[in-house]
DNA sequence: GCCAACGTTGGC
DNA sequence: GCCAACGTTGGC
C-alpha cells in the first residue's frame, strides 16, 4: 500500500470540503500535469495520502484514502486527463507546516520540499511515519 | 503582488 | 529535436 500527498488550495477545495463529502468521497479532478496524473494512475484503492493546503496555510491537515482508481476526469472532455476518487479518513490533531517539514530530520528528500510545483506526489514510508508522528495520528 | 522554478508550446 | 517564449504554480 503506497503513500501519497495531494495538494489543494483551501479556498478552492480544502479539508473541510473534503470532510463534508464523507465516505462518498470526491474526484480529485482538475489535475493537468502529466507527472501528477501518472502518480494518480499508479494508485490503488486503499492507498492513503496526506491532504496539503497550498498557498493558504501551507500545512498538511489530514489523511485521505483512495476509494476509486484513476478514471476519466468528469470536468473535461479531454480523454487525456483522469483522476482518482478520495475520501477524508481522519484529520491531524496538529497540522504539520511546510516550515516544520523543512527542518525536520528525515524529511530532507521530500518531494514537497524539493519540487514544490508537483500537486500529486509520492511519500516514502519513513516520511509518512515521521509526519504522522508530528501530526498526532497513527500511521 | 512578485518572481523563481518548472512545464508546455510552437517556430525553426 | 532544440530552445525561446509563454503560462502556471506556489512560496515568499
Amino acid at each position: 500500500m503506497a503513500r501519497w500527498l495531494f495538494k489543494s488550495e483551501p479556498d478552492t477545495w480544502g479539508w473541510s470540503h473534503q470532510a463534508a463529502r464523507g465516505d462518498a468521497g470526491e474526484e480529485w479532478h482538475g489535475v493537468r500535469n502529466y507527472q501528477a496524473r501518472n502518480n494518480m494512475r499508479a494508485m490503488k484503492v486503499g492507498d492513503t495520502g496526506f491532504f496539503y493546503h497550498s498557498n493558504v496555510g501551507k500545512e498538511i491537515v489530514g489523511i485521505v484514502e483512495v476509494i476509486r482508481e484513476s478514471a476519466p476526469d468528469s470536468t473535461t472532455e479531454d480523454p487525456w486527463w483522469d483522476c482518482v476518487m478520495v475520501r477524508a479518513l481522519r484529520p491531524f490533531a496538529r497540522p504539520v507546516s511546510l516550515d516544520t517539514c523543512k527542518v525536520q530530520p528525515g524529511l530532507e528528500g521530500m518531494v514537497l520540499i524539493n519540487n514544490s510545483r508537483l500537486s500529486v506526489q509520492p511519500v516514502t514510508e519513513d516520511e509518512w511515519r515521521i509526519i504522522c508522528g508530528l501530526g498526532g495520528v497513527d500511521p
